[in-house]
DNA sequence: AGGTCAATATCGTTGGACGATTTCGTGTGT
DNA sequence: ACACACGAAATCGTCCAACGATATTGACCT
């Protein structure tokens, strides 16, 4: 048994309860606090990528009705977080190798117009500071070890990039939910050289950003997209799954 | 009241046959049908941007039950087709200009990314008869003056060149379903020459494609988004909706 | 005319029900 | 002992009925 992320048996402790932390926050629908519960369990690892997800248990488990459950699904798998087998029930989708490098080649190329754009519409003080904010916060969190706090701050300077570019169906397109699956299932395996290596190309990209300089901040980000492939080339062969579906 | 294209209190004629065409075709399950169902209605026009969506009326007609009706327009909503707005029903979602010329923008990327793999991945015979058909589906259903058969075949020309170009991942990134919104708006609106131009491109992309020079596709693809974006700069301001919001 | 409040329409959520399909254990034959 | 067919359990897909919550509408009062 090669892969050392799946493990589709795997079991919840028995009311574990972190992963309904956040459900009674918020006025949101309740189908929405159950995609945010999956969301942030993946980036906590509550959820492993792969493992199997039954209705009546996640029913019992987040207290909520089948209906509603099903609807969050529906709307994780058209995200790409889950994949939906039919008659076969749920899983937390796994990436392979060549699916890894399918979604760094994708996201690269709106992540740098993202760059340029923040660069370009980055004209207020207060977009100045919370792109300020946002890069201390994932400094912050990088230097804290704690992963989960690690993927909300690294998908929130995403946002914040967006944010600043002015650019809406640009938030709707960038493959965030999945690049934290991607992030959930790499991040246990990056050496100290390797993490820093990839936390210090968000410093680099928001300085080119506040600088309002769109060419330089572009290349930041392909210079972050080249590292990332790096240490993917770096890792073992054998720490993905083989062909999840 | 300057908007051309919403008309929120637009009432269907009863029991409109070709609404449930394709529901009984294929065995996937409800609710993509009934996904595929809306997609189609907006390219055939029977269903308009702005539209107000009742579930109870949307039962009836189509014939399912409400939960099912629910999961699609959740699908739906994740895929910016429609907009759910809380206890007030859904909405086909309506792009004013901004939404229009950010959804290019976003696009352009993607396409162009799209077209280099394909050209680089445009090696199998299997592979270039696909695109050829796809090629000439397009180009004869421009002729045809058909609306929903022209913007069926653009779609499956882009599905065809991502699936050439071998990334799954681009395949879900790329905003096809929110272009088809977008083109089943302005269609209308455009002249014979801009109607051409538009047309024109896919001719230009394939052949760069076929021949193998993922330079020239990336070129033909951003030609033809320049061209998109005159025509947009050519229609009057007020053939938008005003924030939909 | 303008504001206030109740009636209505619609949505959000729940629970239960039934058929369909997969999975897995059991029994049988060779 | 092993392979295969069969049946029971588990799970999913869909539907129906119901209740509270919220927005819209229109009547009523000032």
């Amino acid at each position: 048994m090669a892969s050392s992320v799946v493990d589709k048996n795997r079991e919840f402790e028995p009311a574990a309860p972190d992963l309904v932390s956040g459900l009674e926050a918020g006025v949101g629908s309740a189908v929405d606090k159950i995609s945010d519960t999956i969301i942030r369990g993946i980036r906590s690892g509550a959820f492993v990528p792969g493992q199997h997800l039954l209705e009546p248990d996640l029913t019992r488990r987040l207290g909520i009705s089948r209906g509603s459950l099903r609807e969050a699904l529906k709307h994780l798998s058209a995200a790409g977080i889950v994949t939906l087998n039919r008659f076969r029930g749920a899983c937390i989708a796994a990436l392979d190798r060549k699916s890894i490098l399918d979604l760094l080649e994708t996201l690269e190329p709106l992540a740098r117009l993202a760059a340029r754009l923040a660069a370009e519409h980055c004209d207020t003080q207060e977009k100045r500071d919370s792109l300020t904010a946002a890069t201390i916060a994932i400094e912050e969190a990088s230097r804290s070890r704690n992963r989960a706090d690690y993927l909300e701050q690294r998908r929130y300077f995403y946002s914040t990039l967006v944010e600043i570019g002015g650019n809406r169906e640009l938030e709707r397109a960038m493959p965030l939910s999945r690049t934290d699956l991607f992030r959930a299932q790499v991040e246990t395996l990056q050496n100290e050289k390797q993490r820093q290596r990839h936390a210090s190309g968000y410093g680099r990209i928001a300085t080119a950003v506040l600088d309002r300089n769109p060419v330089a901040a572009d290349r930041a980000v392909k210079r972050h997209f080249d590292g990332t492939r790096r240490t993917m080339e770096e890792l073992a062969p054998d720490s993905f799954p083989t062909l999840p579906s």
